[in-house]
DNA sequence: CTGGGGATGGGGCCC
DNA sequence: CGGGCCCCATCCCCA
């Protein structure tokens, strides 16, 4: 038999001895301000404490310290209310950096939570299409209503995101029932999920400085990485109260009827006239497609969902992996990489450093003197990449084998020259590199 | 220190 | 809607 409620209460006896600073041994700091809680909970909720409180002290009876500077204290309150009660208070202005501290703490669910919270911004119904929004910051703010969402613990595979918060005409959002308020355990796939996470904490010491490489650690993404994001980012908080709308469609009018203002008369405005238009929740940027919204959302969570099995980079996006992979690894380019002339399989060969390749001419070959390094093809490991399909499943902050590779491509004895051969190449590329058209 | 080139990343847009 | 191409801006490296 068994009593449904119990894990509930259980729960809430935790949460209110942390309350009370009862049996609390674990101190968290956090940008100075100290956090109490229990070991066991910490355990449990995170694969860093995981980590952290496997390697401490063996020593139970002296309470753990733990410091923090990668994230807010106000963020790790969102954390800790969730670990001690499996509700997550979600907003438009906390998620990136929740989804962030959540990554360094090795939190999937929360992780998974705040995803979604951000894809969903994405899923305009129908319904909603079909009404007309104003983006003036009146209109937006006239609601008068606390958008944040409370996401209740994990939701079971069967149940679907949360889509009601898109609504402008609803305010705070409880998702509760059965469903949500349950608490559940980590899947298996998040337990691989979390494996991973841990991989990458343990590599982010080797972290290089390169820009390109930007969502590195955890406690970059709210950040951003390149000068023109950080320039969003410095926004002024009005800006950021403006944009808290999850997704905004602007009904755009391109008939000489121009003055149509917003938020009147719009229910007149013929549907072939307008344009939709979707508004990033996170900046001022607004696209035409949801398509390329989507796709722009990724350089504010930091998804790289494409990584190159050459050499580990990740990339956001297939197109720009496409073009590294040929740039890179394929030598596709017939020109001397010294000279910069034009070079044919006759005139140059591909000359391989690592899983870097590029072409030389021979008058360039025989210059450098490494005309003598015997090609060994057949002990050449092939640079393959991986099927469809994982992309999703695989994809989290800063995992960065940059450090990886460079020890590779800056290995001279790893120098390898090969004819060029360009029916070759394109052969190789297709055994190589079957993801890539 | 500076300029050029390469690599990368983001946006627009076509297919 | 995803894939891919083009364009452009930015950063980094190197001569």
């Amino acid at each position: 038999m068994e009593i449904s409620s119990h894990q509930f209460h259980l729960l809430q006896q935790l949460n209110e001895q942390r309350r009370q600073d009862l049996f609390c041994d674990c101190n968290i700091l956090v940008e100075g301000k100290v956090f109490k809680a229990h070991r066991n909970v910490l355990f449990a909720s995170s694969g860093y404490f995981k980590m952290l409180l496997s390697q401490s002290s063996k020593e139970t009876t002296q309470p753990t310290t733990a410091t923090f500077q990668a994230f807010s204290p106000d963020t790790f309150t969102v954390i800790l209310d969730f670990v001690y009660s499996g509700k997550l208070s979600l907003t438009g202005q906390n998620v990136i950096e929740v989804m962030s501290a959540a990554s360094y703490l090795q939190m999937t669910d929360v992780i998974s939570v705040c995803k979604t919270f951000i894809k969903s911004s994405l899923d305009i119904s129908e319904k909603e299409k079909d009404r007309y929004f104003s983006l003036s910051d009146k209109d937006v703010n006239s609601n008068g209503v606390d958008r944040s969402c409370l996401y209740s613990s994990v939701w079971r595979a069967e149940s679907s995101p949360p889509r009601s918060h898109l609504s402008p005409d609803q305010g705070t959002c409880m998702m509760g029932g059965n469903t949500w308020s349950n608490f559940s355990y980590y899947p298996p796939s998040q337990r691989n999920a979390q494996q991973q996470l841990s991989k990458h904490e343990q590599r982010q010491d080797s972290v290089k400085k390169s820009r390109h490489l930007g969502l590195q650690q955890p406690s970059d993404i709210p950040h951003y990485k390149s000068s023109k994001l950080e320039d969003r980012a410095a926004e002024p908080a009005g800006h950021i109260a403006q944009s808290e709308e999850q997704v905004q469609i602007e009904t755009e009018v391109e008939s000489p009827h121009v003055g149509y203002p917003y938020g009147q008369g719009s229910d007149v405005i013929p549907r072939s006239l307008a344009v939709m238009r979707f508004k990033c929740p996170f900046c001022t940027h607004v696209v035409k497609r949801k398509a390329d919204l989507k796709r722009h959302l990724r350089c504010h969570t930091g998804e790289r969902p494409y990584p190159c099995e050459a050499c580990g980079k990740r990339f956001s996006r297939l197109d720009h992996l496409s073009s590294h992979f040929r740039t890179i690894h394929q030598a596709c380019k017939p020109i001397c990489r010294k000279c910069k002339r034009h070079v044919t399989e006759l005139t140059g060969q591909v000359v391989q450093e690592g899983t870097r390749r590029y072409r030389l001419c021979n008058e360039c070959l025989a210059e450098a003197g490494i005309d003598s390094i015997r090609i060994d093809l057949e002990a050449e490991a092939p640079l393959e990449f991986p099927q469809d399909g994982d992309k999703d499943s695989r994809w989290h902050y800063g995992e960065d084998n940059r450090s990886d590779v460079e020890i590779v491509e800056d290995g001279s004895t790893d120098l390898v020259i090969q004819q060029v051969d360009d029916s070759e190449d394109e052969a190789d590329e297709k055994e190589v590199k079957p993801n890539i058209r």
